[in-house]
This record gives structure tokens, sequence and C-alpha cells, in this order.
DNA sequence: ACCTGAACACCGTTCAAGT
DNA sequence: ACCTGAACACCGTTCAAGT
């Protein structure tokens, strides 16, 4: 005899998304996510592979979300501010999720990767604003510049690393400015 | 009456970072560590304070040891090549031992950070290379830049994020030199 | 002074049994 | 078809007892 189904894969991956946000990755436990939900923490097996699949789909979501915020990010007639309002997404939507975003790069387990098609999404973005400042033919290279340093640079502001003071404001503003001159198209 | 020691904090370290380097940090368990040493897991708390204070201890060490690799890049005339020599030896660094590097700039639990004078000391020794090519005035926030970079450029290249093909050294050579002509000191 | 076994609380995961 | 309790293996950590 069935029994009617008391949650579903989204409201789990949900719920764990709230987890990990609010109290960090060690708080994400089954038995956690399981409670949010209203159910026994065995019968998530019914829906999700384990714990690490959970992750998995949790980084989907979030990198989706961060495709999504890129992609609203506003144009501009000038290509390098366009490029520029992109960064600057990129570092809000990180610092707005501290404990989502440091997932976004971490080694997963095994092949357990991001799925291509959001990881697609996000770099055809990116990629089409770099090209129309470092010109077509560097589109790729320079947009791994770019989202090599606004990775880098989040990630060490989130773990505290900038501690010699100055401006961690000024410091971001220095370098979207030197990458917009290092890669502008020469000629 | 006095038993002898059978190990010390050093060889538990040194264990646990080899543990860490060689199976990742899943496998730097305490049991495994004690069964190294030639203990049981519950003496290691006489000279450690736990598993956390026991990641933190490594994460010093290897930073440490990065440290000692960036000051040993061999410098130039050209201060955009003694740099550039930096950056390449801490991409080297990072490639030789992904999971120790991998723990650089993770957000350990609470304010169990990095020792300051081993951070100080990377910090130094960049922003001295960093001020030599952008000008006295730019070092900490040109240093900042570069170090940004070459950690989101590593940390993507070990999480596998460069899956859009093309020349993943030729990114990298690509990256290095837009920096350099970006942080360049105008005039 | 250092080491140990035993115990505790907490994980992820499996599975037979229930409806 | 979905849910559950019980069980298993494995954690980190504490502590009284041994030498």
């Amino acid at each position: 005899m069935p029994t009617p189904a008391k949650t579903s894969t989204d409201e789990i991956v949900a719920a764990g998304r709230g987890l990990l946000e609010r109290e960090g990755l060690d708080a994400l436990t089954l038995k956690a996510v399981a409670e949010i939900v209203g159910v026994r923490a065995p019968s998530l097996y019914k829906r999700i592979g384990g714990r690490g699949d959970l992750v998995r789909r949790i980084v989907n979501v979030v990198s989706d979300e961060l495709a999504a915020q890129l992609a609203a990010a506003p144009a501009s007639a000038d290509a390098r501010d366009s490029l520029r309002g992109m960064v600057l997404a990129a570092r809000a939507f990180a610092l707005a999720h501290p404990h989502a975003y440091g997932l976004l790069f971490a080694p997963l387990p095994e092949d357990w990767g991001i799925d291509p098609d959001v990881n697609a999404r996000i770099s055809g973005i990116v990629i089409g604003a770099a090209g129309r400042v470092a010109g077509e033919d560097d589109a790729l290279t320079a947009a791994r510049l770019v989202v090599a340093w606004i990775h880098g640079f989040v990630t060490m502001e989130l773990a505290g690393a900038f501690r010699l003071g100055g401006d961690v404001d000024g410091s971001f503003d220095y370098g979207i400015d030197a990458l917009l001159r290092g890669i502008a198209q020469p000629g």
C-alpha cells in the first residue's frame, strides 16, 4: 500500500542549503535536514544519494543562482563597466552567502563535480563580457584571469586574510582597475 | 611514577600532515595519527587540543614552508621577473601539495587562524616584490591583487574548474603578464 | 607524567519490517 | 511506494584507572 510522500527532493535541498548558509557546513547534518522536512534521516535516501550528493545538489543550486546574478548585472555601453558590474555582483553574492560560496570551488569528492550545464552558463556569461574588453581571441583566457582574481579576493576576504589594515574596498577597486588595464585590447 | 614519552608534538603534526597530503582531509583522523606515532588516540590530547588544533598546526607548518619557497624564488634585476618567479613558486607549491594548500585560506573555525607571525612573513615577502613593480605607495594593494589572483587560479586549477580546454599554462602566462602590465608604475 | 581502555554523544548509512 | 526503528561502523572527546 503506497504511503503519501511527506517531502520532496527540492524541499530537502532547500532545507540543506538553509542549514549550510545559517550555521555552516558542519551543521549540515542529515538528521537536521530530516527534522526540518518532517521525516527521519534514513528516509532521505529515497531521494538523495547521501550527504555528499546533497552537498553537490546545493552547490549546483547556488551556482545557478550566481549565474542569474551575473546575468542580471547592469550592462553598459562601455564593455569595461559591464565587466566591472559583473565582478561587483559576484563579490556581493559571495559576501551575502559566505558558507555557500565557499563550496563553489571546493574540491568535491570524485567526479561529483558541478553540473556541466551550470558551469557552461557561468562561463559563457563571463567569457562574453571579458571578450568585449580583451578581444575575442583572448576571451577565454581573460575570463579566467578575472574569475581567478575575484574568487581569490573574496575567498581571502571571507577567510579574514586581509589583516594588514588598509582599505579592503580600496584594494578591490585597485584590483579591478589594474585588471581592466591589463587585459584591455592593445591598440 | 613518570612514564617515558612515546611521541612528541612535532611528530604528531608531521604524521597528520603526511596523512593529509597523501589521503586528504577526511583521512586525517586522530586514530590514524595515533597509530602512526605509536600511541592510542586519547593520548594525543596530552600534546594537542584536539583535531581542530592539529589542523591549525599543520596549516601553520605548511604556510611556513610556502613562505620559505617564496623567499627562495630567484630574484632578478627586473622587479617584474622577481614577482613572476614568486608566483611560479607559489603555483608549484600548490600543485605539489594540493590537499595542504587547499587549507591555506579555508575558513578555520573561530579565531584559530594562522599564526600572525607566519602571515606577516609571507605578506612581507610579497609586498616587497609587488612594491618594486607597482611603487611603494601601492605595494600592499598590488600584493593583494597578485596573491588573490594566484590563489584563485590554483584553487580553480586544483578543483578542475578549467574544463573549457584551451591551454591552462597559457592562461597562467597571460594572467601574470596582464597583471604586471596592470600594476606597472605609471610613468 | 604519560598512557590506556571504557564510555559517551554524535555521525552517515543499511536494511528488514511496517503501512 | 514511502517511512521507520534498529543496528553497524566510525568519528571526536572525556575520564578514571593504571604504571
